[in-house]
RNA sequence: GGGCGAUUAGCUCAGUUGGUUAGAGCGCCUGCUUUACACGCAGGAUGUCGGGGGUUCGAGUCCCUCAUCGCCCACCA
């Protein structure tokens, strides 16, 4: 066989086992006969841009345990695929339609943007997976899904129609952030705050009719003027001083218990609330005696009049003590007049696009902004304007368009998260049909440790279950509603037939609707102006009794999506029309568990050419019921709420089961300066030039060192200077004025990290850490052990079947190390601890193998009658490594399999090892637990020791490493007899050229003196008389210190009396120990 | 404002139910190109375990408190 290259090179072999890998399909999975099985569903990225090093840690962390159980026999499913992301897809191609074309959407139109956005995706999904494959993701290529492919369609199209037919869908008035820009409504989750400077305006509303000692304006006061145009009253607290000196009472425990530095700015509140209770609260108690009496003020530039009304949300410690109130355009003034309906109204002032609407009167028209001002300049010109502060204030921005949301009162679908009367059936129609009071709740029971689905299952959360728990229990016990409608083009289209049908036109509709709601497939409901939602059946016994309904809202949804295009035009002659909103993206990444295996029936899933069938093949079962549900969901725990809680809810609403009974939350990876890495920020790491740089084994390798618990993991970023080539590091790099352009500290040049800058002259720098050295270096190391063996199996490596016990000293302790090893990587896999898995087999193979082993069985090599058994353990040893380190580092170890194939076809040490054509369908290493030798392998650590000792005198003293000295080791009883046992290794590892071992050695003047255990050792010939005596001395020096300590613990009562008697014992072996130890040195 | 978490060597992190002298890797220092590997080998130095208090025979580990940092949630007329 041709000799290994010196350095390993990744950049070589890694493309070619990829496609080795994907030539055979060897991460394929089909059902078959196998009881155990294990399934990862990828959390599938957005198709918006590149994998960072979130994504690498998550697959990473999946691939690893997928590739563990493919070994330990399990039959393994690991689905890929990508999510269409709704808002964020759309938003990068509207935003690059705009940048090339000087185009908006509406100049597209929906059919034409959306197949825009289709072809980014295809470049987009193809772009990934070419990632996922380069990184080593073991997934089954073949079964690859998108949210929005014709399987997944299907699955969201069944459980929309299901939840709308059981009444858990409605659609409903909601105050949300809308997105201007993008015209869409944003999750509270897709919002940040920005710091902006702006104004606090303190506006005078003219009271009608003021009576004595009434005041004449009452004062309110915004951030946001505008708003006033759509004010429908003014509102006080209905009790001030109660409040106010609630309020008083609250501050002054809050004195109470503060630290000493707090309290001065406590007092100094206190003291404000006090004066202003003498100042404001006379004025306030006669505003809420107005309110009461019904009286009203006068709406400037409207000329409205709205009432003063009387409501808690008015603070009377705040501001005038008055709040004008919005409830179009302010979540808490939405509020308010959801208490008083009755009394005061709800006028919506803005279009979508954020110019103002009709009601805004005579500022109609302008955008929110130019009416802000215009609005100011008008109260002004009335003398209607008290003050103007100047303030910084936080405002939320949609995250996708950069832009300022504004609360905005708009028709959203909502699915019922809340218990609901009666209860709800999930899994209705499986084996594990239950009952649970609520969607929300049955999420909540499936995380209880004490429940269990029908067959036996619940989630839990590793490797902190309390901590993971919390988030998800805390988030779904609010039973918030799930707002599912976005006002987007991109995703999947609500099937919902809608209109407003007058009274007369439904009555003359009524059998055909009564019929048509009947059938299978089909699901109504009529809401009535009460806001009631009714079957058809009983909205028509509703109208028939009550003539006062005008008109009324029906709703249809049909299960079969071919119906909407085959019914369409007569829906839409009966005024009827396809809701134009889509649904949220979570929506379908909810369904993935159970959507990419077929459901709701695999046998019929409109799979694409190519795929895998999900329907039974060969007399077994079909992948949902072989596959579903899985075994574990990897993710950051970021988004334990968005989507592990609505996929569990879903699965259990769909199946009635768990779609996982593991969830892995890994770390989530910061940047130097512990701040979240983000692609615009210029902090974050594309693995793809990690992998260029340090090979994927190297990435994988340190990203499964760092997964350790629950900690988040620092990792220092550097740019490769684009003047020098040389690394800056990130976290004390200068940043300048432009985003993501930084300054050379050594140039004192600009370089940009976001590649956004190219056409203005400077250049790109590509990010990457250095602390993937780390696996660049194990690599080489595993490559380079590897080619040591295979210079030395030669020809004549063959398998012949060898007792353990038989075998040569290193052998036993190697094979004995190799067994507690297995055992240490097994419980480290098993506790979700990679970390603790890979050091195990990392400090296995270089601290034992390599340093120790290997060194020792040199010799061997060339001794025909102890080289055989060497090179048999030699090659088992390395068999089971490869295998241990397959799931961290999959290329490397694939590609030393195929060559140790080739050199050692059969290998093993009592009995041969199963082979298999590739490493990642080899069995995982069994650990034998009768190598386990531990008195074999203290004897062993004993004599590592004396090496020690030895080296390091020899290291003292320079004495050239060419040049051996004489040693000689004064010992008796066991330690002697141990110690002869390995005389020969000794002589080997500590390079000297005689040894003594016995009782009655005694030191010359010649002898640098190690202590270890009970045994004295001297070097002899190397010593410097002065330099050994200082050297003794500080030994001596700290020996004493320590029987000091332990003597003085010793002595204590408490301690010999209440500690255990073993603890005891055992402070008193190592203090006799070590004052033997000192007697030696003296 | 509420909740969660962190603080251990210059850096990044381990440290099981409290129990000898607190560990690893990187970096640093010394020596070595010894035929697998300088992406290496041999050896070495480095810590008031954030501060203070308490419980205990005994605290990095448990409790209280302060400080700093991070994350999540709520709120901000």
């Amino acid at each position: 066989m041709t000799e290994l290259a010196k350095q390993y090179d990744p950049s070589t072999i890694e493309p070619a086992i990829t496609q080795r890998w994907l030539e055979t399909k060897a991460f394929a999975a089909h059902p078959d006969k196998r009881d155990e099985r294990y399934v990862i569903m990828m959390p599938l990225p957005n198709v918006t841009g590149a994998l960072h090093m979130g994504h690498a840690m998550d697959n990473v962390m999946q691939d690893m345990l997928t590739r563990w159980h493919r070994m330990l026999g399990h039959n393994s499913l690991w689905m890929a695929g990508t999510d269409h992301a709704g808002i964020a897809t759309q938003s990068v191609v509207e935003k690059r339609l705009f940048e090339l074309e000087g185009k908006t959407r509406h100049d597209l139109g929906r059919e034409e943007l959306v197949n825009r956005i289709w072809a980014w995706k295809d470049q987009y999904q193809e772009r990934i997976v070419g990632q996922q494959q380069a990184m080593g993701c073991s997934c089954d290529w073949d079964r690859q899904r998108f949210t929005m492919d014709d399987v997944c369609a299907r699955a969201v199209r069944e459980t929309f129609f299901k939840m709308f037919r059981d009444g858990l869908i409605y659609q409903g008035d909601r105050l949300v952030n809308w997105d201007c820009a993008l015209q869409t409504a944003v999750a509270d989750d897709e919002l940040y705050k920005e710091t902006v400077h702006g104004n606090f305006y303190h506006l005078k509303y003219p009271v009608i009719d003021p009576k004595d000692g009434e005041p004449t304006h009452i004062i309110v006061a915004t951030t946001r003027p505008e708003t006033m145009l759509g004010d429908t009253a003014v509102a006080c607290h209905g009790e001030p001083e109660k409040a106010i000196d609630a309020v008083i009472a609250e501050t002054e425990a809050r004195l109470q218990k503060a630290p000493g530095k707090d309290k001065p700015a406590i007092e100094e509140e206190l003291e404000r609330l006090r004066e202003r209770k003498s100042t404001h609260l006379p004025l306030l108690e006669t505003i809420a005696a107005m309110a009461k009496d019904g009286r009203q003020v006068m709406l400037p530039l409207q000329n409205r009049t709205i009432p003063i009304i009387t409501d808690e949300w008015a603070k009377p410690e705040l501001g005038s003590g008055c709040v004008k109130i919005t409830p179009a355009h302010d979540p808490n003034d939405y509020e308010v007049w959801g208490r008083h309906k009755d009394d005061i109204d709800i006028i919506n002032i803005l279009e979508p696009d954020g110019t103002l609407n009709d009601n805004a009167g005579a500022y109609a028209g302008k955008d929110r902004f130019d009416a802000r001002k215009q609005v100011m300049a008008d109260l002004d010109g009335q003398g209607l304007v008290d003050r103007i502060e100047d303030r910084d204030i936080e405002i939320d921005h949609s995250d996708r368009s950069k832009s300022i949301v504004e609360p905005y009162l708009s028709k959203q679908w909502f699915v019922k998260m809340s218990d609901v009367e009666g209860g709800i059936v999930l899994g209705r129609g499986t084996e594990n049909e239950f009952r649970s009071p609520g969607l929300a709740q049955a999420a909540i029971d499936a995380a209880d440790p004490t429940w269990k689905s029908k067959t036996g299952r619940n989630v839990g959360f590793h490797p902190d279950q309390d901590r993971y728990w919390k988030i998800f229990h805390s988030w779904l016990v609010e039973k918030r509603d799930w707002c599912i409608s976005r006002q987007l083009w991109w995703g999947h289209r609500i099937p919902v037939w809608r209109g407003t049908l007058e009274r007369d036109r439904i009555l003359s509709l009524r059998d055909a609707v009564t019929s048509f709601a009947q059938q299978d497939g089909v699901a109504a409901w009529v809401t009535l102006p009460d806001g009631t939602q009714a079957t058809p059946a009983d909205a028509f016994t509703t109208l028939d009794g009550d003539e006062s309904i005008a008109r009324v809202d029906v709703q249809v949804c049909f299960l079969d999506a071919e119906k909407d295009k085959q019914l369409g035009p007569i829906l839409s002659s009966g005024g009827l029309e396809l809701d134009p909103d889509v649904l949220d993206t979570w929506f379908s990444s909810a369904l993935w568990p159970h959507s990419t295996l077929g459901w709701p029936d695999p046998a019929t899933a409109p799979i694409n050419d190519g795929q895998a069938p999900l329907g039974a093949q060969d007399n077994a079962d079909d992948c949902l019921s072989y596959y579903y549900p899985g075994s574990c969901l990897v993710t950051g725990r970021d988004i334990i709420t968005l989507w592990v809680a609505r996929m569990v809810l879903t699965g259990l609403y769909n199946l009635g089961d768990v779609p996982f009974t593991d969830v892995f939350l890994h770390a989530t990876i910061l940047d130097g300066k512990g701040e979240r890495m983000s692609k615009s920020k210029g902090n974050g790491i594309d693995p793809v030039d990690i992998i260029q740089h340090y090979g994927a084994d190297a990435m994988r390798y340190v990203l499964c060192e760092m997964q350790t618990g629950t900690q988040d993991i620092r990792l220092p970023v550097q740019a490769i200077s684009p003047f020098d080539g040389e690394p800056i590091e990130m976290a004390t790099a200068k940043a300048t004025s432009k985003q993501g352009v930084f300054l050379d500290p050594r140039t004192g040049k600009e370089f940009d990290v976001v590649g956004l800058y190219e056409d203005q002259g400077i250049p790109g720098a590509k990010a990457i850490s250095q602390r993937f050295e780390i696996g660049r270096n194990f690599c080489n190391k595993l490559w380079n052990a590897s080619r040591f063996a295979f210079m030395n199996l030669g020809e004549s490596t063959k398998f012949e079947p060898h007792d353990a016990k038989d075998l040569a000293l290193e052998d036993r302790w190697i094979l004995s190390r190799l067994a507690d090893t297995i055992e240490a990587a097994n419980r480290g896999l098993e506790a979700y601890n990679p970390s603790v898995a890979i050091g195990a087999v990392r400090d296995f193979f270089w601290n034992e193998l390599c340093d120790w082993y290997l060194e020792v069985i040199k010799p061997r090599m060339n001794d025909d009658a102890s080289g055989p058994a060497a090179r048999q353990v030699l090659a088992a040893s390395l068999d089971q490594v490869l295998r241990l380190l397959h799931p961290f580092v999959p290329f490397i170890t694939e590609e030393l399999w195929t060559k140790l194939g080739e050199q050692a076809p059969q290998r093993g040490v009592d009995r041969e090892l199963t082979g298999a054509d590739l490493l990642c369908h080899a069995q995982w290493p069994e650990a034998r637990g009768e190598w386990r030798d531990e008195s074999l392998e203290a004897a062993f650590s004993f004599m590592q020791d004396v090496v020690t000792n030895i080296r390091e005198v020899r290291a003292r003293y320079q004495v050239p490493p060419r040049q051996s000295a004489p040693v000689r080791i004064k010992a008796s009883g066991a330690s002697a007899e141990q110690l002869t046992a390995c005389a020969a290794l000794i002589q080997n590892m500590a390079n000297a050229d005689s040894i003594e071992i016995d009782a009655g050695v005694t030191k010359t003047d010649d002898a640098a003196t190690a202590v270890v255990r009970d045994v004295e050792i001297f070097v002899t010939g190397v010593v410097d008389p002065a330099e050994e005596a200082k050297k003794l001395a500080k030994q001596r020096e700290k020996l004493q210190q320590k029987i000091d300590g332990l003597k003085k613990k010793l002595s204590n009562q408490g301690f010999v009396e209440k500690a255990p008697p073993a603890v005891v014992e055992k402070e008193r072996a190592t203090l006799a120990e070590l004052e033997a130890q000192l007697d030696a040195l003296s």
